[in-house]
DNA sequence: TGATAATAGTTGACAAAAGCAACTATTTAT
DNA sequence: ATAAATAGTTGCTTTTGTCAACTATTATCA
């Protein structure tokens, strides 16, 4: 067992986990929690998708992904359109004001990066990304 | 501004925080919340710890964290120390059945990490850890 | 020294985040 | 036509977290 890699691994993600704390802390001190705008995100980045598709893509638990879409849509931030084919499934889309303050999340979130980055040279950034395309090829298998 | 750089790590960053959620996942079948076990964690990766360093290092309130600690120590994971020099501070430490109890939920972790490395070839595995050590090592401006 | 401020930790009250299980409505399969 | 499966909702509970008031102890400084 390969235990020295194991603890590097795991030494990594222990910093990686305080790296996302730190980027999403701004999102803290916005209204929206940190869940509604991952599910802003996953709305926004679709053309139509459902609940359910959001439980697996973001293993929410339905009920509370459930009440969580019902706070959003209450809000007027989404829209609920029940399918024609199967009433059982509601297409989720942002509404024009969803859409807009996505866009504002999305673009302080951008700026919470570049805070980071703008620090580091250039040719560091990039080697920077080109270690992160390595590492989700390798763990994807692709 | 340098939107597709941005756009690369975030994208990066979403995927990450997946590997995350899915290598935490096991420890919510055990019988500690994950919060427990980083406390857990900390006090066993450090000789004497007081419970105003763990607000620090893991940015808890400390009202929730002497709760949590308190419910550790019931359950006879930790003893607490007041200090000779300031009768303020109390130093943690994992109890015999704490350390036992850690070591446990640990040697799962490691399975864990080693279910995912052990179906990637192992020039791979030592490229990706690099590619780790290099990430943390460019963001720590090391 | 003696009053005041600061600090570590506890406790009460409360609220938000998240998960589990039972339920409804609808569609699919036998 | 009945049973099984599925999408989503709702009630209930646990986990996580916050805020403020409080105790006990130590540090500060006039």
């Amino acid at each position: 067992m390969n235990l020295e890699e194991i603890n590097k691994i795991r030494s990594f993600n222990r910093f990686y986990t305080n790296v996302l704390g730190l980027l999403d802390k701004h999102l803290l001190d916005s209204e929206y929690t940190l869940t509604e705008v991952r599910i802003m995100y996953e709305i926004y980045n679709s053309n139509e998708i459902t609940a359910k598709e959001l439980t697996t893509t973001l293993k929410f638990d339905k009920g509370y992904l459930s009440r969580v879409l019902k706070k959003l849509s209450n809000l007027k931030l989404i829209v609920k359109n029940v399918s024609d084919k199967d009433k059982r499934h509601s297409y989720l889309k942002l509404s024009k004001t969803g859409i807009l303050e996505f866009e504002k999340l999305n673009s302080a979130s951008n700026s919470q990066v570049l805070s980071i980055i703008e620090n580091i040279e250039k040719e560091k950034v990039n080697a920077l990304i080109n270690h992160m395309i390595s590492i989700e090829k390798i763990l994807t298998g692709k």
